[in-house]
DNA sequence: TAGAGCATGTAATATGTTACATGATTCC
DNA sequence: GGAATCATGTAACATATTACATGCTCTA
C-alpha cells in the first residue's frame, strides 16, 4: 500500500543520474539534504543502484580521482533515460496519498492534558522550525524550476502556521494556569 | 529511512482500539476512508493485530452476530493503553519528515513539453479534485475534534490550488496553439 | 447456483533498515 | 598510530504487498 514509493525512488535516482551522472557516495550525500520528498537510506540507495545496472537502467564506471578512493561513477543508460521519461508521465498523471505520518499524532491529541499537549508541541514546533529555516536558504531560482519542492516548503509552511495556532488554542484551553 | 510508518501504524491502530473495541473487517473498512493520514494494507492490519495481541496490547474475543460470519472482536488492554499513551507523547513531540511521493515527478517536469506536462497534469487535477471533493462530506464538528485530518486536508486543498497555477503557468509557456 | 458482501488468514515475495565489514587517504 | 572523511558493500532482520485460500450468509 506504500508501495508507490519504490516508483518514486526509481524516478528520483534516475532523474539525478539523467542531469548528472554521480557515484553512490556523492548521490547519497544529495539524498541528506533537507529539500528531498522522499527518504532513501544509504543501504537501500546502494542496493537500488545495483540492480538498475542489473536491468540495464544505468552503467557503472570505475574511476580514481586522486586524493579519492577508487569509486563508480553511474550514467543512466539509453534504457534507462526511456524508462525514466515513461515512469515520469505515469506519476505527473497520477494522485498518490502521501503518507503523513507527522498527522497520525494530532488526531489523538484531545486525550492529554492541554498543558502537556502545549510542552510537546512546543518541542515539534521547533524540530519544524529549524527544517523550514534550513530550506529558507535555497534560491528562488532553484525554487522556481523545481515546482515539487517549491510545493514541499509551501507544506512544510502550511504545518508550522498550523501547528502555531494549534498551541495558541490549546494554551487558551488550558485552565489550570 | 521509511520506517517512521511502523509507529504510526501502531498508534492509528491502538487509537482506533482505545476508542471503539473492533473486528479485523470493520477496522479495514475503516482504513479504507479517504480521510487517512496513512495507509494500512489488509493482510498487514490482520498481522499487526496479531502481533498486538502477542504482546498484550491488546485481546482478542471471537463473537457470532447473527447474519455474519464469527469475528474477532479486539479491545485494547490496560498496558496497550499505556504503550499507546507513551507512543502519542513520543509522536507529538516529533517532527517527522513525511514522504511526498507526489512531489518527486513535479521537480521534472520541465524536461516534457508543455502539451503534454498540462494533458498529464490535468489528469492529475481530476484525482486530486475527487479525493478533495470525498474529503468536502466530512463535518465541522469533526474536523474540529481531528486536527490531523483538519490538516490534511489543508494540505490536499494547498496542493490542489498549486497544480492548478502550475497549470495554468504551462499552459502560457505553450506557444504551439 | 452463482455472485456479492462479510470475515480471517497464510505463503511467497518484495522492499527497506540496521549493524557491521572493509579499505583508501589525510590530518593530527 | 588514531580519528575523520571518503567510498562501497553485505548479511540479518524487519516490514509490507500480492496473490491466494477458506468459508459463511444472503440475494437474484
Amino acid at each position: 500500500m506504500t508501495m508507490s514509493s519504490i516508483k518514486d525512488k526509481k524516478l528520483l535516482l534516475l532523474g539525478i543520474l539523467a542531469e548528472h551522472s554521480m557515484h553512490g557516495y556523492q548521490l547519497n550525500e544529495l539524498l541528506k539534504s533537507p529539500g528531498t520528498a522522499i527518504q532513501i537510506g544509504k543501504a537501500n540507495a546502494y542496493q537500488l543502484l545495483n540492480k538498475f545496472e542489473e536491468e540495464g537502467w544505468v552503467t557503472g564506471t570505475e574511476e580514481r580521482v586522486e586524493p579519492y578512493p577508487p569509486r563508480l561513477v553511474y550514467a543512466i543508460s539509453e534504457a534507462g533515460k526511456e524508462e525514466f521519461s515513461r515512469l515520469l508521465q505515469e506519476r505527473l498523471a497520477e494522485h498518490i496519498p502521501g503518507e503523513f505520518f507527522d498527522l497520525v499524532s494530532l488526531n489523538f491529541i484531545d486525550i492529554l492534558e492541554s498543558d502537556l499537549a502545549v510542552t510537546l508541541l512546543e518541542q515539534r514546533a521547533v524540530r519544524l522550525a529549524d527544517r523550514c529555516d534550513s530550506l529558507s536558504t535555497i534560491s528562488d531560482d532553484i525554487r522556481a524550476s523545481h515546482p515539487g519542492l517549491d510545493l514541499l516548503i509551501q507544506h512544510l509552511e502550511l504545518e508550522r502556521s498550523f501547528l502555531n495556532e494549534l498551541i495558541e488554542k490549546k494554551r487558551s484551553q488550558d485552565v489550570t494556569s
